[in-house]
DNA sequence: ATAAACTTTCAAAAAAAATTGAAAGTTCAA
DNA sequence: TTGAACTTTCAATTTTTTTTGAAAGTTTAT
């Protein structure tokens, strides 16, 4: 295979693979390009390798700053601003886990906490309790992932590496 | 809050969460109604619950079926079919790591041992080198969060528990 | 203070994904 | 074998999400 052959193909699996996780596939894509590619590259750069406008670019590349994925730099002598994406997978799966954790497992947490508060009469009883205890089992789990991955997301690479290793066999 | 309100914001929220996570919204409030509901109930059921049609109905319990999230049962006397829910969401959890993993995750294995084999020449022996060696990189983490995934999908909760539990602290 | 060179915003347009419901298919009791 | 009672499919429609690009905003060198 051709290396832009390859590239492209990276790019598109990256893409994919983002938008089945509700990740925007351009954003994911601006990630994938940005993971393989070893130059600075000015948002016009971004805009003409993959075909998009001016507004997609500027806003995924802020996502992607956000998220700590991407990174500003700026070239001596030039005005333009330009990026530069983390290479390292591991501080990028650590950043993703911090952004969906905020984006999604806490407002979850928070609706479950709410939920535990049912008032019952006389009739339902018995339906509320079993409610009840229901929203406690899927909070204590939510709260276990929450602090699982609390823990991942803070670990240095080499706890985690000798952690799972021991883990998976 | 009363019952019937606080299921339907449990609905809501699972639904918007599987949403996020690329996961159909209605496929999403009807597995939240099956791991709240204690009674069986029939594809119209659903329909009158959500407020949906027969085939979003029918086609996002098949699926829910085949993740293992949601058992046919039969009423004995009756000809139609019912359904019940997963309740343990630790069971949950394993078989939706599962699905995933073979709709995402492996797809994603195979076009990196694909993108491997790279072509170089003399004017890109770098850049070809520079490539491979990032997507050696990604393929090792993605083996290791794959072998952990079916680890994890593949164990006792208890096991599960012990082992975070020590982990997390 | 100006204006050139850039970045950001956001309403409208396009694209993608989900939903509907009628029609086709299936199953089962008689 | 029939037809009633159900389930499944899929083309057309609707809803949601993403993208565009012109206009507004910002920054910086002079």
């Amino acid at each position: 295979m051709q290396l832009t052959e390859a590239k492209e193909k990276f790019i598109q699996q990256w893409g994919s693979l983002g938008s089945n996780w509700g990740i925007n596939r351009t954003m994911a894509q601006i990630h994938a390009l940005f993971l393989i590619n070893e130059e600075l590259l000015s948002a016009e750069d971004v805009m003409e390798i993959l075909q998009i406008s001016r507004g997609n670019a500027n806003m995924n590349i802020r996502t992607l700053i956000d998220w700590g994925l991407v990174y500003k730099e700026h070239k001596t002598g030039e005005r333009k601003e330009f990026f530069r994406g983390e290479k390292d997978i591991w501080k990028v799966t650590q950043r993703v886990i911090k952004a969906r954790q905020r984006q999604e497992l806490d407002p979850m947490l928070n609706v479950l906490s709410q939920l535990q508060n049912v008032e019952a009469d006389k009739k339902n009883k018995e339906e509320v309790e079993a409610f009840t205890k229901q929203i406690k089992n899927i909070k204590s789990f939510a709260e276990l992932a929450d602090s699982s991955l609390t823990k991942i997301s803070g670990s240095e690479e080499n706890w985690f590496l000798k952690t799972f290793m021991r883990f998976i066999r």
